[in-house]
RNA sequence: GGGCCGUUAGCUCAUCGGGUAGAGCAGGGGACUUUUAAUCCCAAGGUGCCGGGAUCGAGACCCGGACGGCCCA
């Protein structure tokens, strides 16, 4: 019984008292065990591998440490009991003996899942696992659910994603994924800011979806009675920015679309949007690469990834190729702006889809390369002349006013980054917006709204600038080499359970 | 939105030509002074996703629904 003597920086552990879980016979209050307020923890497992890598099989030190963790695995064995206690580092065991260890009987009936901070003196034990055999313990907080298989885990999908802080303590890979994500994000961030971006922060909320063609989530502001919106980009308010005159600019953050869920679609996901005064997208193609390759070999060591089983090589340059040029090499046919727009519906319709009345070249250019190209390409590779018509807020290509200085980076078969010269003239801009208002009153209900504010802003002057925005969730999969976007996301979009 | 597949104990999974279900692990009780998914003994644990239907009888067959997965649009 708990006596609850001690090791001094333990909080009595009192742990021993009653049933730690389970029935309360007696029609009571079940019995609840103490639990400390704080915990003063002097070591993680991963550096009592690294301090004591070379303590030999029996060996014993008078080192006292304090550790505390998530009890994995327990091997209990009459007068002597061991526990595998996992943190944040990785794992350490516990060893607990009668004649040692404080509330002895406590600490054999603990559970599977169950925190435990405990206190002792380092050990390697005979057969050679490093422990910390236990003078001092208290039980930290109770699992009263069980934490799955203790072999296999927890594999039900459904359960993984729901319960996704049960999926992280069974299953190690799931804790690596978002890790990774998290490392990303944060060389990504220090990666830009080297280069002299600034990090800032624009409105989620919308007066007018605006920045990208998607549908976006509606919402209603009482007190101003307004309709408002998700924010589907950042896009405009950052080039707001610069022509405020923030020179370079990036933010990292939710955009919200309005659309199914997929293996790769979630409709919250995270952009990384970029904007550079005074370049143009000759400057972003290296970017692109050099974030992209840098990333790889920081968090991957290589610029050769595997994904899917199949190798995909990141080393600068990528090649470049016009959507024009990647039509005719993956679907044998021969078409640009010039072809007679009878001929480009006849070839869309050829694919299986509906060809609309107000599709003009441009999109029927863009179907062809989507059906025919798009689905082939591996990657990497940078896409690039993607029509004006298509590309609303792109500037014009120096050289053929029909097309846009833009490009979309393929990487692993997936579009992972888009980019552009930005268009700057107020005037085009107004064109271009009222094209997609035309858009979208004949039935295009991603296409945008003219927004006033923001030509407004143009008409203050928006230097030559470069953009570009990358998906950071499609970034990680390819990092992390898995299939599915809810991988990469804590709390992935579920139908709501019922 | 369409097609196919799945849903059985807390977790991972079985079972059968229709006869009201079984294991391992976890949880409970017990044994064990160096374990490694420890081992051994005992007991307990189920609205077979939900709702209908045909049948003497359904977890199994039929229909509808929910949730999930994969593929397609």
């Amino acid at each position: 019984m708990a006596e609850g003597a001690g090791e001094a920086q333990v909080a009595g552990p009192a742990a021993g008292d009653g049933p730690a879980r389970g029935s309360a016979p007696g029609g009571g209050e079940p019995a609840r065990p103490t639990i400390p307020y704080r915990f003063d923890r002097t070591a993680e497992a991963a550096d009592l591998h690294t301090r004591y890598g070379d303590l030999g099989p029996g060996d014993e030190t008078g080192d006292v440490v304090s550790v505390a963790g998530r009890v994995m695995l327990k091997r209990d064995q009459g007068k002597l009991a061991f526990a595998e206690l996992r943190d944040s580092s990785g794992s350490i065991q516990l060893f607990a003996l009668s004649s040692v260890t404080e509330d002895f009987e406590a600490f054999s009936r603990l559970s599977l899942g169950d925190w435990v901070g405990a206190t002792g003196t380092v050990v390697r034990t005979r057969r050679g696992e490093l422990s910390v055999k236990v003078t001092g313990w208290a039980l930290l907080a109770e699992a009263r659910r069980a934490f799955g298989d203790k072999w296999r885990g927890v594999t039900d999908v459904e359960t993984r994603f729901r319960q996704r802080e049960v999926d992280l303590w069974a299953n190690e890979q799931s804790r690596q994924v978002l890790l990774l994500r998290s490392r990303a994000i944060s060389w990504l961030r220090r990666s830009l800011e080297d280069r002299g971006f600034v990090e800032v922060e624009t409105p989620m909320l919308h007066p007018l979806p605006g920045g990208a063609t998607a549908r976006p989530f509606v919402t209603h502001h009482n007190a101003l009675d307004a309709e408002l919106y998700l924010r589907i980009a950042p896009e405009l308010y950052l080039k707001r920015l610069v022509v405020g005159g923030f020179e370079r600019v990036f933010e990292i953050g939710r955009v919200f679309r309005n659309e199914g869920l997929s293996p790769r679609h979630n409709p919250e996901f995270t952009m990384l949007e970029l904007y550079q005064a005074y370049a143009d997208i000759t400057d972003l193609f290296t970017l692109v690469e050099d974030l992209v390759a840098g990333l790889a070999t920081a968090l991957c060591g290589s610029t050769t990834l595997t994904y899917g089983g199949r190798s995909l090589d990141l080393a600068p340059p990528w090649r470049r190729a016009s959507l024009a040029e990647l039509v005719a090499e993956h679907g044998g046919i021969d078409v640009s702006l010039d072809t007679p727009l009878d001929e480009l519906r006849r070839l869309v319709t050829e694919t299986g889809v509906e060809v609309q009345q107000s599709w003009g070249p441009g999109k029927l250019l863009l179907e062809l390369y989507e059906k025919h190209a798009e689905p082939a390409l591996w990657g990497p590779v940078f896409v690039t002349d993607f029509p004006v018509e298509v590309s609303p807020l792109a500037r014009r290509h120096r050289d053929d006013p029909r097309l846009t200085e833009r490009f979309e980076a393929i990487v692993a078969g997936r579009e992972l980054a888009n980019a552009f010269t930005e268009l700057t003239d107020p005037d085009d801009q107004r064109g271009r917006f009222e094209a997609q208002a035309a858009a979208k009153s004949a039935g295009d209900d991603e296409a945008m709204p003219v927004d006033e504010e923001y030509l407004r802003a143009l008409e203050h002057g928006l230097p030559p600038t470069a953009g570009l925005g990358i998906g950071i969730d499609r970034l990680v999969m390819l990092l992390a080499d898995v299939a599915n976007i809810r991988e990469v996301i804590a709390f992935p979009t579920l139908r709501p359970d019922r």
